[in-house]
DNA sequence: CGCTGGTTTGATTTCCTTCAATGACGGTGG
DNA sequence: CCACCGTCATTGAAGGAAATCAAACCAGCG
């Protein structure tokens, strides 16, 4: 029975970091392990607190983010069900979270307490190799993103982007944006303002059609070059 | 005795990752290691090479960057003896390298192979924990390198960088630059041009002096708040 | 000494942000 | 069910930061 409060066990091993704990471990892990429910806007933790525990977003939608002095928001990851965050911040020499985290919906995690899960890495070299595989596959998701910040303009950007989204989702003509288009502005790092220029420009291309939050590809193979360098030439 | 040629057991110790091992499994890798030397301007690998092996720079220097389609270069990192690289390529499904790498001065390099590392690793909870340590300090300075490049202008990315150097070295007042101005100004994202403007502005502000490759910090508050924030007004 | 590549300085251009105003949603409570 | 409010989205105009272009200078090194 799914009951929301607890973690049950056949979630707990869905958790791609956890899938190979057997009866005692599980046990263990479980009882530490606790729900935590976050209403739109709250945050969950904030850059510099404590790390006691890392997480997995069951339902919801979160974001993980940077400040500016001057309260400009950068978004480093939108968080979305099923996805674990926080990992990194077990095996760091100070135990704090590296960014904030706030709730984009209302949104329910599981939070495994750290000590107790670096004591069930310490005897399972399995789950030690499946999470060196996740923090290498998110390492060159970061060097993605300096890439992309640094050589790539806005509109290239926000062309690869939708190419990423597009594909990721198995290349459906329409799909819907994971987010609003200011958590998506701040994502790629441009303004709101240029992230609509960037879709108007496209749609008068032809490349794309847009409807609120519903996007069409009608030309994947344009959008591709443009993603690659090719101008988007208005008339 | 230092073999230039082929790396000493005691080197394979000052490895970080590979400081536990014992007798066998030191003798394992040490026989399938390799050393290269690479000239200046060489490349050592190009991003989407097959990773066969990883990297430890034992003396010469390099850099790990990536190119745009119009030759731009943005430098990840600037590789100095006694780093090791490429680490997080090992527990990649699919084993390429994710950047090109280059010698900015003739190096030497020890090359461990990749399965053999793997294999150890397999036996050696330890060696495991010190890789997660390593690659989660790594993926919060490239968190620290996207914030910087999203939510600071190229000034303050400039005073952030001279700052990071400077405390680095243990807060000499004198200190050389670690690369060219052309390397650094690959590495912060911005043009040689804009750098050496910057840089121009702080020497005029009495924060710092310079003398080709070196810079005396004159006034380390000042660059801190300037680093904060507070702009460096030209009179 | 005389290259060659790195650095500086100035002038111009481009891109993106900022500012401002209007319009469209979508959730909430009457 | 509809009116209201706040947030999000769009569009235009103006300003500013950094890139680009161009040229002169400098430094290290064969």
């Amino acid at each position: 029975m799914n009951n929301i409060r607890h973690p049950t066990r056949d979630e707990l091993h869905q958790f791609p970091l956890l899938s190979g704990l057997d009866e005692t471990e599980s046990q263990r892990v479980l009882t530490k392990a606790r729900v935590v429910t976050v209403a739109r806007g709250e945050h969950l933790f904030h850059h510099g607190d404590p790390a006691r525990r890392i997480w997995l977003c069951r339902t919801g939608q979160l974001k993980l983010f940077r400040l500016s002095d001057a309260g400009q928001e950068k978004i480093i990851a939108i968080i979305n069900p099923g996805r674990s965050f926080a990992e990194a911040t077990l095996f760091m020499p100070q135990r704090v979270y590296p960014v904030h985290c706030a709730a984009i919906k209302p949104s329910e995690l599981v939070g495994f307490d750290a000590d107790d899960l670096v004591k069930t890495f310490h005897n399972d070299a399995e789950a030690c190799f499946r999470l060196l595989g996740t923090l290498s596959r998110r390492m060159h998701e970061k060097i993605n993103q300096i890439e992309s910040l640094a050589l790539q303009n806005a509109h290239l950007r926000v062309a690869h982007y939708l190419l990423d989204e597009y594909r990721r989702r198995d290349e459906p003509k329409t799909f819907r944006l994971e987010s609003s288009k200011k958590h998506i502005a701040g994502l790629l790092a441009v303004q709101p303002e240029t992230l609509s220029r960037s879709l108007t420009a496209l749609q008068r291309e032809g490349v794309l059609d847009m409807d609120t939050r519903y996007i069409t590809i009608n030309d994947p193979e344009r959008l591709e070059s443009i993603a690659r360098g090719a101008l988007a030439t208005p008339h």
